[in-house]
DNA sequence: GAAGATACGTA
DNA sequence: CGTACGTATCTTCT
């Protein structure tokens, strides 16, 4: 037998014990409907849907709601005391689906294995049970809570029992109190069955009076009371509802003794005997492995181990300010094993400033004691002496000295800046933590010391009960400074285990933190623009817009903000009377693409302007953003972003330069403003063809797919002949658009629907289009859906590096969250494999122009394209060296082309 | 002034 | 009802 395991209860505060009570047929039914049966069976062909989707609400009740007692009552057959009173009772019923049936008994082995007391009464109903224990918990000074489906339960809220009645799904509770049942049905709790009784049930088929609705119903138990109120009264009620309730008397009569609730069932169990006694680990592991619940299992071990400390307080700090003459050897003493820096100063766009440096050993190392603090130190780089300066940077420049940064990149360039570059450094506290959960929105230190550690980032205060004087002066920047250098060392190394298990160490190791130093150069670097031929486009462009919105003005009559999607809609639709487009949340529509239908459709010149308009003022306002952004040397520095991407590629911010323009005409010539700068030859641009398709390929092993990049035919050419059945010559340019778009819809999972408007042709030759194609390319259909029911089952998806992105909603109950999920499974893995070929890329030439010690530079990266700046005399080598590390980047099935293009500006780079 | 919504540029 | 981003602008809320 496995070893029990604390239960939640026992770490929640002290208080009213909470009772948590489950009706499991009606929660497990809801789960069935809520998760499609195709997507949720074993290996060995047993549906799991409504085992996973009660499971999964299981979890989210004691997380959230962290009972200590918890009971889960169930029918036993459809025998009960009321088919007996009214034989039609629930006789609507058809016979549950074959694939729910054996999950009830599963369900209960779950249950079982978690020690949760499951309960049953022959002739009775869950509810009636559930009735009974909130009866008996309620005098008991039981915090109450009743999780059922069947409204029923309504009538046993009160101050101390709460029902939380689904509303979409498994994980959408509505907290029904007494209050939320008086608001939503305009009677007390109690009254509701009065309420039901006359309204009717139509899931139990109980009939209603025909023409009384809750609103009626609501309204005459508060004009008499109750029922018996309302039934005595029947003869003065006026009107057809009035002949109706005569009539129906009977009916009410029965629906009222039906719905009421049993609360005095002999029970085998009473409220304090439902206390959790720990659940049994292995028994857990034996029943999800034949259950194959992969994520539920982490959620539930997640959700029910020892709580986590909540922010217990901040870090103690032992440390001092090295002064002269101490450096060295404090480094020498304490500094030999893996560190945490952390970097006072400032850095953007490539430029840095060190100020000051902390450094702190781990927290407690092995063979110190319980909570032995280790040692931490701060050092002024403005005020140190030469000899301990010299001695820190021999330390820093030591690769067997092993550092800890939290987001390197900065400081890295800060440090060498100042002449200290640095060697070692052997994690990188945010890239780990992307590495680990690439979703994440922020890998602040703060968040990631509190989320892992649980601890807050600040000095933990002196707590002697005393107040001081001076409140106002917290820990100096130097204890800061040591507390931040700690907690990087300390993260790296709780992070490590998660590291390993998400087999993320590797491409830590050997990917992205070798990466670090190449963005910092490239940052550093930047790329020269001329700022003249820039300011001419700005007049340009500001120019065509005022051009623009003159004549747009002069067709409307008004002048109002083209740039306000409000005013032009009240234009478009109220003024003009044109159609409506596509709803947003707030009106409709003004995007391009609707208002180019719009012009189909009323040929009306004023929304020739205004897109000339929008066109123009994008334009502009791009130029604009990038003449802010040129510094001082002639050159725009921008920042990559390496921990946003959830996919891996990386991000390019303050400016963005990888959204420059390039589909039309007028854009490209914002990229002929990017130039070579005076030392250089040339700009040079080495771009992936077709990497995502050719990726789609490799991953799928699809023979036609793999045969079409092997031929040097054209892609959509040769895709095309097979998909239409004609000669590749005759594939025709409306042929290969359309497969084109298909091609690249299905990395991101395009639907039939979405294709079909793409290309303006009905949903079903769409759907047709997509038949033909999968039946010529059927790997690449299996291959779709084999990524996401393999990231159904183990919880993420893969790149061809093994970087995992993972997706918990593939199994949500929500079906556009559900879906959404599926396409993000489908394009991870591909676009991930390209964002990993080019990082490997990207290292391979940064090394070879190392090794051969070039002066060309790699200045930009646009998930497919490199961009360097060649030295005078090195174009033909880099050419070179930059093919071979492009193409060998990975070992495809297919190879990896890659084009190449030169000349003085980007635009004349391009191919 | 922050935050959300809309629109649109790239791969 | 197509993935991944960043930025500017307008609108609404605090």
């Amino acid at each position: 037998m496995g070893h029990r395991v604390a239960p939640v209860s026992e770490s929640v505060a002290p208080g009213r014990p909470r009772l948590l009570l489950i009706d499991g047929h009606s929660m497990a039914y809801r789960a069935f409907f809520a998760l499609p049966v195709e997507n949720f069976s074993t290996t060995t062909g047993q549906t799991t849907n409504a085992v996973y989707g009660f499971t999964s609400m299981l979890i989210n009740m004691l997380r959230d709601e962290a009972p200590d007692h918890v009971c889960v009552a169930f029918d036993v057959s459809r025998q009960t005391f009321r088919t007996e009173t009214y034989a039609e009772y629930k006789g609507n019923r058809s016979s549950s689906p074959a694939e729910f049936s054996g999950q009830v008994s599963l369900i209960k082995e779950v249950l079982a294995a978690l020690r949760i007391p499951t309960v049953e009464v022959p002739g009775y109903e869950a509810d009636d049970i559930i009735a009974t224990l909130s009866t008996q918990a309620g005098r008991e000074e039981f915090d109450v809570l009743i999780c059922s489906g069947d409204r029923d339960c309504l009538q046993l809220v009160t101050e101390n029992v709460t029902v939380l009645y689904p509303r979409k799904g498994v994980s959408d509770m509505a907290r029904m109190t007494p209050e939320a049942v008086l608001e939503k049905y305009g009677v007390p709790p109690e009254r509701y069955p009065d309420l039901a009784a006359l309204v009717g049930e139509t899931s139990d088929n109980l009939p209603g009076i025909p023409g009384v609705g809750p609103k009626t119903a609501a309204k005459w138990i508060g004009m008499y009371g109750d029922l018996d109120g309302v039934i005595g009264a029947a003869g003065e009620v006026k009107g057809k509802a009035g002949e109706n309730l005569r009539a129906h008397l009977d009916q009410v009569i029965v629906n009222r003794r039906v719905n009421g609730l049993v609360r005095d069932l002999e029970l085998p169990l009473t409220p304090q005997q439902l206390r959790l006694p720990g659940w049994d680990r292995e028994e857990v592991h034996k029943l999800f492995d034949g259950l194959e619940f992969r994520v539920l299992r982490e959620r539930l071990f997640e959700t029910l181990k020892s709580p986590e400390p909540e922010a217990e307080g901040g870090f103690e700090l032992t440390g001092e300010r090295l002064g002269e003459g101490t450096v060295g050897p404090w480094l020498e003493a304490h500094a030999t094993g893996v560190v945490g820096l952390h970097l006072l100063g400032g850095w953007r766009a490539g430029r840095g400033d060190a100020r000051a440096l902390a450094v702190a050993t781990p927290e407690a190392s092995e063979g110190d004691g319980e909570g032995a603090a280790g040692a931490a130190a701060f050092m002024d780089l403005e005020t140190v002496a030469p000899g301990d300066l010299a001695a820190l940077s021999a330390w820093l420049a030591d690769p067997l000295r092993h550092k800890v940064f939290h987001d390197a990149k900065g400081p890295l360039g800060a440090l060498a800046q100042r002449g200290l570059p640095v060697a070692g450094v052997l994690g990188d506290t945010a890239l780990a933590a992307y590495l680990c959960r690439p979703d994440q929105r922020s890998y602040d230190l703060g968040d990631l010391t509190l989320r892992h550690l649980g601890r807050e980032l600040k000095v933990e205060a002196e707590d002697d009960g005393q107040l001081t004087l001076d409140v106002s002066e917290g820990p100096d920047e130097a204890e800061v400074a040591m507390v931040h250098a700690r907690a990087v060392i300390d993260l790296w190394q709780s992070l490590q285990p998660e590291l390993h298990e998400r087999n993320a160490a590797d491409l830590l190791t050997t990917l992205e933190l070798p990466l670090v130093p190449v963005l910092q150069e490239m940052e550093e670097v930047g790329i020269a623009v001329d700022t003249d031929a820039l300011s001419d486009l700005e007049a340009h462009f500001a120019a065509a817009v005022s051009d623009a919105a003159k004549e747009a003005f002069a067709v409307i009559g008004t002048e109002i903000n083209l740039g306000s999607p409000k005013q032009l809609q009240t234009v478009l639709f109220d003024q003009l009377g044109m159609p409506k487009t596509k709803r947003t949340k707030t009106g409709y529509t003004t995007d391009a693409d609707a208002l180019a239908e719009l012009y189909g459709k009323t040929e009306h010149p004023f929304l020739l302007h205004l897109l000339r308009h929008r066109d123009a003022s994008r334009l502009r306002q791009t130029v604009e953003g990038l003449l802010k952004s040129v510094a001082d040397d002639g050159r725009i520095h921008t920042t990559y972003q390496q921990t946003i991407a959830a996919t891996g590629r990386l991000s390019s911010t303050d400016p963005n330069l990888q959204n420059i323009p390039i589909r039309t005409e007028e854009g490209r010539r914002i990229r002929e403003t990017f130039v070579v700068g005076p030392a250089g030859e040339c700009l040079l641009t080495a771009d992936y063809s077709q990497i995502e398709m050719r990726i789609m390929a490799h991953l799928s092993g699809d023979e036609g797919l793999i045969e079409a990049f092997r031929s040097g035919e054209d892609l959509h050419r040769f895709v095309g002949s097979r998909v239409f059945g004609v000669e590749p010559a005759d594939v025709t340019a409306e042929m290969r658009s359309k497969i084109k778009a298909m091609s690249y819809g299905l990395a991101y999972g395009l639907s039939a629907y979405g294709l079909s408007r793409q290309l303006t042709i009905t949903p079903s030759e769409a759907q047709g289009l997509m038949d033909d194609y999968f039946d010529r390319f059927g790997g690449v259909r299996d291959f779709l859906r084999g990524v996401v029911d393999e990231a159904r089952r183990t919880g993420y998806t893969q790149t061809i590096l093994g970087r995992r992105r993972y997706l918990p909603d593939l199994t949500s109950d929500n079906r556009q969250r559900r879906e959404a999920a599926e396409r993000m499974a489908l394009n991870a893995p591909i676009q991930g494999s390209a964002a990993d070929i080019i990082k490997v890329a990207m290292l391979d030439v940064d090394r070879a122009l190392r090794d051969r010690e070039l002066k060309s530079r790699l200045l930009l990266q646009v998930h497919d394209e490199l961009v360097f700046e060649v030295a005078p005399g090195e174009r033909a080598v880099v050419e070179e060296l930059t093919v071979q590390a492009m193409s060998g980047a990975a070992e495809l099935t297919v190879p990896l082309d890659v084009s190449v293009g030169v000349g003085r500006s980007w635009h004349e780079a391009a191919h």
